[in-house]
DNA sequence: ATACGTGCAAAGTATTTGCAAACGG
DNA sequence: CCGTTTGCAAATACTTTGCACGTAT
């Protein structure tokens, strides 16, 4: 419930009201251990019974990326993907297999020092990144 | 040249013919440092005086992508961009900036060593890896 | 009450595909 | 020649937007 609760005051605080739709997307993002599309969203919102439109899960999505309170994925297949974002930067990054699609999440905390020494050292003011690691999983493979 | 050369001789020898505008776009990017968008590189070699349809340009990166000549590169903004991928691995990664949409090229070999390790125990066979960080460049921050 | 949130349908972009003509080996 | 490559236009896939209506504050 951690992130939901998150999601919640930071939204109220930044003005926004709460309205059922961008609820149930955090509802199910909450729930997830790995990224999810916007249509995975809206056919599981349908699946259990509480409909979105797909706008409005685009649009929450677009609201919760704004904030930073969920970030955006790219697995390399043009569809974006979503996780929640959580605020005290615990967070992991993804497998792809060129195979059969599938995306995975690992995490690597020697991997995660490298990268902060990598934005330290970029001149930019680094709030965010994204590894994604290619390649065939151990059933294609 | 190097480059050029080694996708010419990996395209014969997986049986492709040499036409026009996939050798329009390969020279193109042969001469990029960071990469370019299908409608970039449309308009360049347009502004050059060697204009490709655009179908041509998605199917020649599609073709280089298959063969693991280019590299797709996601920066986020749902643009797909492509860059020459050497085969002897020296490479780079991206930094994006979230306000004016810049893409910039780093490079870090401790960064390398980090990923290799990751891959390595990944439980998958990976031959790619993708690297973004987000944030705001020193002019914007 | 008064704006903000939502759903539907229409519009927009990036990308892919069908097909006939140009072209390479 | 024969099959590949190309360009155009039409189609598709994902995402965004316009608008009328519902709803939170």
């Amino acid at each position: 419930m951690a992130w939901a609760n998150h999601v919640r005051s930071v939204l109220s605080e930044a003005g926004y009201r709460s309205g059922g739709a961008r609820e149930s997307v955090v509802r199910l993002l909450e729930r997830q251990d790995c990224c999810l599309s916007a249509q995975d969203i809206h056919d599981r919102l349908r699946s259990a019974k509480r409909p979105v439109g797909i706008a409005s899960v685009y649009r929450a999505l677009d609201t919760l990326a704004e904030l930073r309170l969920v970030k955006r994925v790219d697995a390399g297949d043009g569809i974006a993907r979503y996780e929640p974002l959580l605020p005290d930067g615990d967070h992991h990054h993804h497998l792809v297999c060129r195979d059969c699609g599938k995306v995975e999440a690992f995490s690597d905390p020697s991997l995660e020092q490298a990268i902060d020494r990598a934005a330290g050292s970029s001149g930019y003011t680094v709030d965010e990144h994204e590894i994604v690691l290619t390649g065939a999983c151990s059933s294609c493979s």
